[in-house]
DNA sequence: TGCCCATGGTAAT
DNA sequence: TTACCCTGGGCAG
C-alpha cells in the first residue's frame, strides 16, 4: 500500500546496498523463476523511482520493473545500512507499541548511516527493523517472488503487482505514460506539464489527484491530505480551478513527498508542537488532518468529516473547511 | 480461526 | 462499475 515516498526510499535502500554489485536471482515462490534467471550473474547499475515503479538497472540493458501494488513489500536483510531519519529529538525510533519496530541496542545503527550491521529491514507502507539473528542469508519468509542476492545483503520482494524484465526503452515507455514526479521531473518544466494537464480536465480534482497519468506517486491518503491543506473541494473539475491553486497544488505534493521520503512516514500535518510532532509520528490516528476519520470532528473547524467514494476508493475530506 | 480491510491497478462487464 | 490479483494485520467470535 505505499505511496511515492516510499518507492523513493526502496529505490534509495537498493542504491546503498546493492548499486555496484552482482547478484545472485531466484523465485523461490516459483512465480518469476524465468525473470529470475535472467537476471542472475548481472550487475545492480542503478535504482531509481517514477511514482510508484521503481526501476533497477543491470548491465546489458536490463531493467526490472516492480510496482508493488496494494500488498507489496521488499525486505531486506544482512549487512545493510537503514536511513535512520525517522528517530525523533528523544534519541528514540519509531514506537515500543508497535511491533517489529526499532528498539534498544540497535538504535544508533539506524540513527545515522555508519558501519553496516546485521539488520533485517522491510519496506512496504510502513517500515520495520530488527537485529537479525539468522545465519546469512536468511530463509525467504511468506512469498517471495523475487530474492536478490549479493554477497553480503539480499532483497525479498513479496507480493507485487507488477514484477517484469524491460530493455531502457520499455522503462521510458512506461515513465512516459506517467505524470511528473516532483522528485524526478524538477523545475518550473514538471509544475507547467501538471498545471496544463488539470487545468485541460473536466473531471473532478479529486480523482485527478489519483491518476498517475496526471501526477505521480499521489494515492489515496495524500490525496485526501493535499485536498484538505488546500481547502479544495474535491468535486471541482480541474479546468475550474485557478491557475495558482493549481500550481499550489504541485507545490505541496513537493513538499510533502520529500518529507515523507525524509521520515519515511505520511506526515501531512505541520505547525505542531515538537510533543505533537512526536506523537504523530508514533501514532497513525494522530498523523492526519482528514484520512481515514469519517465522523470524527476536524480538527479545524469541529465539522464531521465525511467520507465518499471518489475514484474507486474512499476519499475524506471537511464539508465546512473544504465547501 | 476466520473474516474484513488496506496507502493499487488492471481487465472484464 | 465490478471482480480480481495477492498478502498481512486487526479484530470479532
Amino acid at each position: 500500500m505505499p505511496e511515492g515516498h516510499s518507492i523513493h526510499r526502496i529505490a534509495k535502500q537498493f542504491d546503498r546496498n546493492f548499486v555496484g554489485q552482482k547478484v545472485t536471482a531466484s523465485s523461490p515462490q516459483g512465480r518469476f523463476v524465468s525473470g529470475a534467471k535472467q537476471l542472475s550473474g548481472h550487475e545492480i547499475v542503478e535504482a531509481k523511482a517514477v511514482g510508484k515503479n521503481m526501476f533497477l538497472g543491470f548491465d546489458h540493458d536490463l531493467w526490472l520493473r516492480v510496482h508493488l501494488g496494494i500488498y507489496g513489500a521488499w525486505d531486506f536483510a544482512g549487512e545493510i545500512l537503514a536511513d535512520g531519519t525517522i528517530e525523533s529529538s528523544n534519541g528514540r525510533i519509531g514506537q515500543t507499541q508497535q511491533r517489529g519496530t526499532v528498539v534498544g541496542a540497535h538504535e544508533d545503527s539506524l540513527g545515522s548511516i555508519g558501519a553496516p550491521r546485521l539488520t533485517r529491514l522491510r519496506m512496504s507502507e510502513q517500515e520495520t527493523a530488527e537485529v537479525e539473528t539468522e545465519p546469512f542469508p536468511p530463509e525467504p519468509i511468506g512469498q517471495v517472488r523475487l530474492r536478490l542476492l549479493a554477497e553480503r545483503a539480499v532483497a525479498d520482494l513479496r507480493g507485487p503487482t507488477i514484477c517484469e524484465i524491460r530493455d531502457a526503452q520499455g522503462v521510458q515507455e512506461v515513465v512516459d505514460s506517467l505524470g511528473p514526479d516532483p522528485l524526478v521531473d524538477e523545475g518550473p518544466e514538471a509544475e507547467n506539464r501538471f498545471a496544463l494537464k488539470v487545468k485541460s480536465k473536466q473531471t473532478p480534482i479529486g480523482v485527478l489527484l489519483m491518476d498517475q497519468s496526471v501526477v505521480s506517486g499521489i494515492g489515496n491518503i495524500y490525496r485526501a491530505e493535499l485536498l484538505f491543506r488546500a481547502k479544495l473541494n474535491p468535486h471541482i473539475p480541474g479546468k475550474q480551478l485557478s491557475e495558482s491553486a493549481i500550481r499550489e497544488l504541485w507545490l505541496d505534493w513537493s513538499r510533502l513527498l520529500r518529507l515523507g521520503v525524509e521520515t519515511g512516514q505520511i506526515m501531512t500535518m505541520d505547525g505542531l508542537s515538537k510533543t505533537d510532532y512526536r506523537k504523530a509520528l508514533a501514532n497513525r490516528a494522530d498523523r492526519h488532518w482528514v484520512y481515514h476519520r469519517t465522523g470524527l470532528p476536524c480538527r479545524v473547524c469541529g465539522t464531521n468529516i465525511v467520507m465518499e467514494m471518489a475514484a474507486g476508493r474512499k476519499l475524506y475530506w471537511c464539508p465546512k473547511c473544504q465547501a
